[in-house]
DNA sequence: AATTATTTTTAGACAAATCTAAAAATTATA
DNA sequence: TATAATTTTTAGATTTGTCTAAAAATAATT
């Protein structure tokens, strides 16, 4: 299993995660950074090793051999990422890029005793949750913060887009995981919404904050 | 900075440490398993980029550059077998190979903020030093076990050969950093030593023990 | 010193992963 | 439903690191 290969099955997992239909080549091809025909070029080799399901012209999806795998790189990505954080002392826009690289470490071995050091964590720094050493995780009930009616409260579990420039934003606004979210009210017009943070701080965001913040009802 | 690349480096340091003369073509093909012609290749190509100091037919030796590179590579693998056995309690003889992995993940600041996690380490594992951020390392003096006369001691510092063999050898016989060790007497017909480990077991060891494991004078 | 043996380099080929440009299939639109 | 636009695939080329086999240089031996 090359390093290719993995970014590959990683992609189309994601990939499906949202939508689960089948994935386009040039839905891989444009979050993978790279031309048309070299996804349909490394498409037929997963297929041929039964990681993906591949008819021409009708895009891919992974067969079980696959999602395991994916799963499996998800898997130490997101660990990775809570080292990073957690016994590294890194903010959570730091680790995204480091652990790209440390996921494709090849050791069972030393994926489970991370695990274990880091007293089997069952959510990344960011509130995406971690499959375990058989690819099962804990599905959270969440929603948008953008979904919340005015005056409802939730607490933040997650973010939707985990891009460093999204993360550092909340950084300055005081928002972290486990931060009180408040409702004030909505503005129609401009689709902005005021929300009180952590019971404290008023603030006014974007349409485009609150579709990308993950709360738990309270 | 490709994998191949400064795998290549990193033999070759190690290839100069010992000798300190120019390293051949083969010697580097066997360390790195691989033929003659492709070492032709890289050594061409590391030149190009001023890693090493390269004339065809002469063998090649590392430039600054080179050899700062290679340290840093070097002060990857310790830092990350560190790691391995203080903090996943790894055994010393399963290290080696995933630190291999983990030498060619880049970032100066993971790297540094492991340095400090780990509590500024100075030597590995089996005894090996160290370099700092900066490539400076201290060297311990230290002699060869096969070295010391009879009834003379030594603490155990380090081992020059860190198979996995040898390294499960000694555990076998619970040598281990810091062990303290006696020459009890020498036999010249078949170079064997009798030694008597932390003042409790004696034990009778080949030449080739004593001449891989490194002790310093009480 | 001449010849043999060994080491090293060159020349040409290959596999992996990518690319460009053109062809084929699918989808959208008039 | 024809035609245009888009997407996807094919064909052929490129780069990186490797290989084999042959040639060139160096080292060893008689």
């Amino acid at each position: 299993m090359t390093f290719s290969e993995e970014n590959y099955l990683k992609i189309i997992y994601h990939l499906t995660e949202v939508s689960e239909a089948e994935v386009s080549t040039n839905a891989i091809a444009n979050k993978i950074e790279t031309k048309a025909s070299s996804v349909t070029d490394m498409l037929r080799k997963l297929a041929e090793k039964d990681l993906v399901n591949y008819k021409k012209y009708q895009g891919v999806s992974l067969t079980e051999k696959g999602k395991l795998t994916a799963k499996m790189i998800v898997r130490k990505h997101r660990l990775w990422e809570v080292f990073l954080v957690d016994k590294l002392d890194f903010s959570w826009d730091e680790v995204h890029d480091i652990a790209e690289q440390l996921e494709h470490i090849k050791s069972e071995k030393l994926i489970n005793k991370l695990d274990d050091f880091l007293g089997n964590p069952t959510e990344d720094p960011h509130g995406d949750p971690i499959p375990d050493a058989k690819g099962r995780m804990v599905k959270m009930d969440k929603q948008l913060l953008s979904d919340l009616a005015v005056n409802q409260t939730g607490i933040c579990v997650g973010v939707k887009d985990s891009s460093a420039e999204f993360l550092k934003y909340l950084d300055k606004h005081e928002i972290s995981l486990g931060s009180k979210i408040e409702i004030i009210s909505k503005e129609s017009f401009d689709l902005s919404t005021k929300i009180k943070v952590n019971d404290t701080t008023e603030l006014t965001i974007m349409n485009k904050i609150a579709n990308n913040l993950f709360v738990k009802g309270v």
